[in-house]
DNA sequence: CTGCCGGTTTGACACAGATCAAGGTGGCGC
DNA sequence: GCGCCACCTTGATCTGTGTCAAACCGGCAG
């Protein structure tokens, strides 16, 4: 198994416990998981869990990033799920997945076997209320993807996709503008419906531009912020009307 | 208001008791959904709520057909939702919801007050965990939906969709391949990612090759199941190797 | 019966992005 | 330090689908 044993942390100090599966837990449920709980660990490339494979267990995203992607017969692939710190994998409920979860960079799991956490989901509101929550949240990424994929230039993609990454960096940290790009040419075109090839077009467009300034491959800043936001299509505001 | 009041069903003997959010619910719990339900119907063709607009009511979809649908700024529209029968309407804890929701045929809804049944769903872990796994239901939907929108060529869209319809009425009724589309042309565009030019074009290519046999407009059988399925992209089958 | 109108079909053409192909670049093992 | 390999860039060409335009069909109001 390429399964790795990871130095076990307590609920209470865990970095994701207030976004995870476990956010609306108190410290008496927070104690009952700490005891089902392991930590696994995936090196950046290797599958977590095959579409169709039984799932024994079901987890939370600790460390680093994981995709969820299907496949077509011929191989064209497409990402339909993006898995970072405090995101959940497994369905309650179900024996399989319908699609392919791989790790993009070293990634570290808490894991509950299945079926026990099943019966602890009947029995903790705190947990499947929140499950609830997550899953709707997904929804709505989900649904701000479906329009980006049936109705988006490339342009428009490219630019939403750094966007997003702008704004999830802008609430981790301060408001640095320098940006690592967390997945490679051939997995950003797997998330926005592209090729790699015209996502590398894209990139250089708005090099040209000025609108991004890379230092190497992977480290940009965004040198034109407005012109980003323009880029997206999205409603640029809310509300002035010109 | 476009509000007309509908005749009062009994949560007994309503035709979703089954399937909706209250699925799971005993007697007692339906008698207090009962206490503060409301029937709501909508003409073909009007807005239940649009983008933005607060959500008062959250609700049950009783009859009827409603779509999701999200707006760029020049008016590129794409469908990220459709709504049947048992299907559930709006998110508690948000005050708005981020795409409209439009009634396709007349519509008949059974809907609650947003802030007491929020409240009712702290309290009813039957209806939370219901609702949760309606909207995972959901998630698995909207991810074979963004592989369609992202990698499915025009042909590919539409046989997965008559597909799609050709499974619902074998649920439904038996075997009758005698089908009817639901969805104008051009909101069948807006559901694929596509324009209505193309869809019109792809059924034509469709009855060309002896594959559907149009009655009129709206009406068809499938006449070769088998290319159908082929044209589809999908996994035709479940391990026969060739 | 007539005319209108929403929904649909069909055709001609344009173009965004895919495909095919040829390098370029940088990090890492030996 | 050399060479390999994964990742990326750029160019040339092809093609599926969008766009624009015209005409068709069937139902319904008058």
């Amino acid at each position: 198994m390429n399964v790795l044993l990871t130095e076990r942390v307590k609920c209470s100090e865990c970095p994701i416990r207030h976004r995870a599966v476990c956010a609306r837990c108190d410290e008496n449920e927070l104690d009952i998981l700490d005891q089902i709980k392991s930590y696994r660990s995936f090196k950046a490339g290797e599958a977590i869990q095959w579409r169709g494979e039984e799932l024994t267990h079901v987890s939370s995203v600790v460390a680093g990033i994981a995709t969820l992607s299907k496949t077509l017969d011929d191989g064209r692939m497409q990402m339909v799920g993006l898995l970072l710190p405090s995101d959940f994998i497994g369905r309650p409920g179900r024996e399989t997945l319908d699609f392919d979860v791989v790790a993009t960079s070293d990634v570290t799991l808490c894991s509950f076997e299945r079926k026990p956490f099943e019966r602890l989901l009947a029995e903790t509101p705190h947990i499947s209320q929140r499950l609830a929550e997550m899953a709707m949240d997904e929804l709505d990424a989900a649904r701000d993807w479906m329009l980006l994929l049936g109705r988006k230039t490339a342009r428009e993609k490219l630019a939403t996709f750094i966007q997003m990454l702008v704004q999830r960096s802008s609430i981790e940290g301060s408001h640095i503008p320098n940006l690592t790009l967390p997945l490679t040419r051939e997995d950003i075109a797997s998330f926005l419906g592209l090729t790699l090839e015209t996502v590398s077009r894209q990139f250089t467009q708005f090099r040209k531009e000025g609108i991004l300034e890379f230092s190497d491959r992977r480290n940009f800043t965004v040198n034109d912020h407005a012109a980003l936001l323009d880029a997206t299509g999205d409603d640029a505001d809310g509300g002035v009307i010109t």
